[in-house]
DNA sequence: GCAGCTACTATCCACTCACT
DNA sequence: AGTGAGTGGATAGTAGCTGC
């Protein structure tokens, strides 16, 4: 039964479709707009409508006609076979069901004794048929097609690496051969000839390889056939019964056979062991492999059967193949919300219209840094823009799908709010004291963690304690004197939160006159300044009671600060925000509920004699998780007199990481000859 | 008194920009 | 080179409420 279909959902479907076929167009003349995880992104949305409205004829029409280059010179011919493609899944629970399909009786149609589970390869899916007799000739290498149909490239496999088609159609003699390999370039040998040239991947190159003119092209550029089937197996059976033994076997003939083929059981504990390889195959060892895959294939090891088993429409029941999640996708910038900071710093953040899903979250929103990234990426409000996750982990829109554009974009300048001022990359709005979000921002600085640690105050408790009435926005003293009855009149608020409350303010009674001064609404005030501040200040509350002591302590910071090293000019600002009358009325109001006293023993990580500083002078970097908290390496890195960077630079020692990644720290530390060492070996470096 | 639910928070990560 | 502020999502954890 097919749903009706709203207007809102028709439109959808409809761009889709014409999406999904420029996105076709373009890829097929080589000239691709979109990355394949994105296409598959859509194209799985499409396939999903599909199952929702199985009758539309828009959806049917797609499915149906897939576009292919028709601008070539090369033969086609009909497959014998289908030659389809696998089921794509997309989550464990998916792999599960499908292997729950098997039994271990054998006899029965859906038997295997155990699983394969290999890489799914991404280069250009090819047929060799030896001695097949519905062929004019007795070896014949096609292209896969749309299944169906493919092209005559017999001649470019003489060509190919790693394997001597002679050689082994000598050993196959007469014998009725069929195999299926992929196409493949190495990384290396890609980015050797990238160079010179743009192919936007190494499938690409390999394609464009075969289908040039000169077959000795493909050759020279390092193509090679990884088989990992045989086609014709029924034929085999009876001397090769499984996958294993029949791969085994076409290794014998001189092919080059696909590598690592994982064996598992068909026993609960090997579905486990399954889905636990498949979903947690590491981006490294992807990498390592030395040329693209996109997925995992699994297949049964034992094949007797496989041809009863049969075919739906686009490929063979038997087998189905994960894909690895996709790295960005495609989404429409639908609104740009330009948040508002304590300080009226206004940042841009895009809004999608649908949430998309890379690396298996869902993205609804992303960061548009500033202006001017905005303005170098090109990117406009309702383009279709390309989203990331850096180092897989913060959503970043990378840039807009200019084809995709229907001349109703708008610059992205004309959504800045009224009345912002622009100063260098960031734009402000004049500071309203009143403003809500203004005021909440200030009290969410005054409870964090670096200022008095009170925990329990998030954004929307304060929000509340406003609007309640339980606090005055602009008096943070008043924090110690909410009503407990009015306080536990609220919904959601009971004894025990009370409690918590009055405990968290004893104990910030007494935190660091540093950590009481960063807690005010000053702006570019961290520790390091405020450190050295507190310690001349010393005790704050016996000079607040007296004004001629407070402009004296004024005056002795203006002066004696700016000389400090790393302190300039710009500390003054700092200071005479600290000292003027809004903050001073702040800090005379809380004296009664804290310390505000320099913490002098808070020099904290205690630094060993120097003559155990095995660390001395080094400077460590550290990246990725490692197995216990950054702060146990931190502290011990301190203690050892070493010191801490936030970034890879010609002065670091050593980066600590337990993985190989991709972030920008690991490739700072491979291009400037860091020593990269994991945690291990760090902890040697102390013995 | 307990389980299950809802609401919410802190923390982590990489990166960008401003500034000294 | 170093510091400070500020971006979002995943995750684990906390607290309070509700129903039995």
């Amino acid at each position: 039964m097919s749903k009706t279909m709203t207007p809102k959902t028709k439109q959808a479907i409809q761009t889709l479709i014409k999406h999904l076929h420029q996105a076709d167009v373009a890829y097929y003349n080589s000239k691709p707009i979109m990355s394949d995880g994105q296409f598959d992104n859509m194209y799985f949305e499409l396939k999903q409508y599909k199952q929702e409205f199985p009758d539309d004829k828009a959806i049917n029409h797609y499915f149906s006609t897939i576009p292919y280059n028709t601008d070539n010179t090369f033969k086609h011919v009909h497959h014998p076979y289908f030659i389809g493609s696998l089921d794509k899944t997309r989550t464990k629970d998916a792999v599960a069901k499908f292997l729950d399909k098997w039994n271990r009786k054998k006899g029965d149609l859906w038997y295997t004794d155990s699983f394969l589970v290999q890489r799914k390869e991404d280069g250009l899916s090819i047929v060799l048929y030896f001695n097949d007799p519905r062929m004019k000739k007795p070896f014949v290498a096609l292209t896969r097609g749309g299944g169906h149909v493919g092209e005559d490239i017999t001649n470019e496999l003489y060509h190919f690496n790693r394997m001597d088609i002679a050689k082994i159609r000598q050993r196959i003699g007469k014998r009725h051969l069929v195999v299926r390999g992929e196409a493949l370039i190495d990384d290396k040998d890609f980015n050797r000839i990238n160079k010179h040239h743009e192919w936007a991947n190494s499938r690409n190159l390999a394609s464009g390889s075969i289908m040039n003119k000169d077959p000795r092209v493909a050759g020279k550029r390092g193509i090679f056939l990884s088989v990992y089937t045989l086609i014709n197996r029924d034929e085999w059976t009876d001397k090769y019964p499984t996958e294993l033994e029949q791969l085994k076997f076409l290794k014998s003939l001189g092919f080059y056979i696909i590598k690592d083929v994982h064996q598992f059981p068909n026993t609960p504990e090997g579905h486990r062991q399954i889905i636990r390889f498949m979903f947690t195959f590491p981006n490294w060892k992807r990498k390592a492999v030395g040329h693209p895959i996109d997925g995992m294939v699994i297949k049964p090891n034992y094949t007797v059967n496989l041809s009863k088993i049969g075919f739906n429409p686009h490929g063979p029941r038997y087998s189905v193949s994960w894909k690895f999640p996709p790295k960005s996708a495609i989404g429409i910038l639908q609104k740009v919300r330009w948040q508002e900071s304590a300080n009226g710093k206004l940042t841009p953040v895009g809004i999608l219209k649908h949430p998309v899903h890379i690396l298996g979250s869902e993205i609804s929103k992303a960061s548009l840094a500033s202006m001017p990234d905005i303005k170098r990426r090109g990117i406009m409000l309702y383009d279709h823009v390309t989203v990331r996750r850096m180092n897989d982990v913060i959503p970043k829109m990378i840039k807009p799908i200019k084809a995709f554009r229907t001349g109703k974009e708008v610059p992205i300048s004309k959504t800045i709010p009224k009345g912002a001022i622009r100063k260098g990359a960031y734009l402000y709005l004049p500071i309203n004291k009143h403003s809500k979000t203004v005021m909440i921002h200030r009290w969410k600085r005054f409870v964090s963690k670096p200022c008095l640690n009170i925990m329990g105050l998030s954004y929307k408790i304060i929000a509340k304690l406003i609007d309640e009435h339980l606090i005055d926005p602009h008096d943070f003293s008043s924090l110690w004197r909410i009503d407990k009855k009015k306080f536990m009149s609220i919904k959601g608020f009971g004894t025990k939160r009370w409690d918590t409350l009055q405990d968290e303010l004893r104990k910030a009674q007494s935190r660091p006159l540093a950590r009481v001064l960063m807690g005010l609404p000053l702006n570019n005030a961290g520790l390091a300044l405020l450190k050295p501040i507190a310690k001349r200040i010393k005790n704050f509350k016996p000079i607040l009671s007296d004004p001629k002591r407070l402009q004296a302590m004024h005056h002795k910071l203006i002066v004696e600060i700016p000389q400090l090293k790393g302190f300039g000019q710009s500390s003054v600002p700092v200071i005479d925000d600290l000292f003027s009358p809004d903050m001073i009325k702040q800090l005379q109001n809380l004296t009664p509920y804290l310390d505000m006293i320099d913490d002098q023993k808070s020099s904290s990580a205690k630094a060993k004699p120097k003559s155990a500083q095995k660390l001395a002078g080094m400077k460590f970097v550290i990246t990725g998780t490692l197995s216990k908290p950054r702060k146990h390496f931190t502290t011990l890195i301190k203690q050892n007199g070493g010191k801490m960077q936030s970034d890879v630079n010609g002065k670091t020692a050593y980066l600590i990481t337990n993985h190989k990644s991709n972030s920008r720290k690991y490739r700072a530390a491979v291009a400037k000859h860091v020593k990269i060492i994991n945690e291990n070996q760090f902890e040697k470096l102390l013995h």
